[in-house]
RNA sequence: CGGGGCGUAGCGCAGCCCGGUUAGCGCGCCUGCUUUGGGAGCAGGAGGUCCCGAGUUCGAAUCUCGGCGCCCCGACCA
């Protein structure tokens, strides 16, 4: 495997990029910070819309489409929420060939066109709940960018819920951080922390934000996905009110929760070796790809003949069968690792005789021999398996990777070597979180909800806290 | 915006310090033959604004000055 990517620790961005490259996912575009999404990586997203998107039909959403370009002054009228996105706003300021009498604001997130909207939608108490999400585009100049993970344009969905009630709008925002946990242990196989993040790090304009949190294969963090509650900000900022049935005028609860392309990120670092990219099998848009071998004309015809054969029913965005002429069976067998396709099937004049194949799996390397009747079954078993493997092998590197500490001299020592950390820290109070940050390069990821009732001293400042929180460092 | 590195064929790079044949190597590409169960071999071939500009010099990819661009590491963030 000497042309292969080698995963060492210091280099572990460049083994990223390679994989990124290598895979064909993207590539950065001739605009800085953009980046164009490849139809292999583009074929991963499409496989996360369709599973995400039916779970949000599942529990009740329905999709709609608002415009990227929002009047600067809607972005102005909550005032967190200006603050927090102004810095990194694209904005738009000439159009016909003329300057605009107000500047257009390239969508950083939509909550303030959609609220602009929203007010027209809802009267009565009957109107609500009002549950939409939209797959869009949004926008954010970040000054450094990186492949998938922070793109100046990049794709997501993002739900935006109206409730009656506070309770409702609550349970609405617990409900999709578990959606998102689901999805990315089930479908990703990427295991996660799920948790409220600190006052300091939730999002601009919200009462506070649930997160989920998955650890990298270098022991960083990332975020995978986060959960608004918005209380009544965004209401009262844009004036959306209805009458409920005690005849009372009364401002809306909102909520609002997306996941973007980073997913992709967090699927390459999660599951990708040094032979390159691993997809789990429920993401891969391919999920079997046959090499037939052969020697002669004959034999050609003879095995893809076979191939063709086996697979006359088949689905046929479950696999292809790889009978490039110009390239042999070895070149194809990197390739398609190198490209993370689940299973391969090497079929040959000696299988053909036997009326078997060779299926070997990405996960693993292991070669199995199979008879030819009931293949389709037996892939879709072995697929299953190689997803749940995958899924445990990310839970064990997490489980391995996640330490408990109570002296801050430890923490120090120990946090640059990644991994997650379970600390007691007062993070209710800034000064905290800042020196820790300033200190370590780490920050609290989140405060984790399934974690045991404990009761200790905050790492730096002493001050007893009621529960233990997440710190790593992250991307 | 700080600190480091880089810019030479489609891609990856050597050459530069110490100026001097026709600028070279690997991959890829084209042609032919042999190959095909883990990245094929041989032979022939195509492909260059040496990032841009100015200067020094008989002579610049190489030295000097100025510019532009990219990558990595920090501050910011999904």
């Amino acid at each position: 495997m000497a042309k292969g990517i080698t995963k060492r620790a210091q280099d572990y961005s460049q083994w990223y990029i390679d994989v990124v490259r290598k895979a064909e996912l993207a590539e950065h575009s001739p605009v800085k910070g953009c980046m164009v999404i490849r139809p292999t990586g583009y074929g991963i997203w499409e496989k996360i819309q369709q599973h995400l998107d039916r779970m949000f039909k599942e529990t009740g959403h329905v999709n709609a489409y608002f415009p990227m370009f929002i009047p600067e002054s809607f972005l102005k009228k909550e005032a967190e929420h200006v603050e927090g996105f102004a810095p990194e706003c694209a904005v738009v300021t000439h159009g016909g060939g003329k300057k605009l009498e107000e500047p257009l604001v390239v969508r950083p997130t939509s909550e303030t066109i959609i609220w602009s909207t929203y007010k027209n939608w809802i009267n009565s108490y009957r109107d609500l709940p009002l549950l939409i999400n939209q797959w869009a585009n949004v926008c954010r100049w970040e000054m450094r960018t990186r492949l998938f993970l922070r793109t100046t344009e990049f794709l997501w969905q993002e739900g935006h819920t109206a409730h009656a009630t506070h309770e409702e709008a609550e349970e609405e925002t617990m409900k999709m951080v578990r959606v998102y946990q689901r999805f990315a242990e089930d479908y990703m196989a990427m295991p996660v922390f799920v948790g409220r993040k600190t006052d300091s790090e939730k999002f601009a304009g919200a009462l506070h934000t649930y997160c989920i949190e998955a650890m990298m294969q270098d022991g960083k963090a990332l975020q995978a996905g986060t959960s608004h509650h918005l209380g009544q900000n965004f209401a009262k900022a844009f004036d959306v009110k209805f009458q409920d049935a005690d005849k009372e005028l009364k401002y809306v609860h909102a909520t609002s929760w997306g996941v973007s392309t980073r997913l992709i990120g967090g699927m390459i670092m999660t599951h990708s070796d040094d032979n390159g990219l691993v997809i789990p099998p429920r993401l891969a848009p391919m999920p079997v790809v046959f090499v037939p071998i052969w020697r002669s004309d004959e034999q050609m015809d003879l095995v893809v003949g076979k191939a063709r054969e086996i697979t006359k029913d088949w689905d046929p965005l479950f696999y292809r069968i790889d009978d490039r002429d110009q390239y042999k069976p070895g070149y194809k067998f990197n390739e398609w690792e190198l490209k993370g396709v689940p299973i391969r099937i090497e079929i040959g004049p000696r299988d053909v005789e036997q009326n078997t194949v060779v299926v070997v799996r990405r996960d693993t390397g292991e070669k199995i021999p199979m008879p030819m009747e009931g293949l389709r079954e037996k892939l879709e078993a072995l697929l299953e398996k190689i997803q749940q493997n995958l899924f445990t092998l990310a839970k064990q590197r997490m489980d391995e990777n996640l330490h408990t500490v109570d002296s801050y001299d430890e923490y120090k020592q120990q946090v640059g070597k990644g991994g997650f950390f379970r600390v007691f820290l007062d993070h209710e109070n800034p000064e905290v979180e800042a020196k820790l940050q300033e200190d370590t390069r780490s920050t609290v990821r989140c405060i984790p909800f399934d974690a045991p009732e404990e009761e200790g001293p905050c790492m730096i400042s002493g001050k007893i806290c009621k529960n233990r929180v997440i710190a790593a460092q992250s991307y």
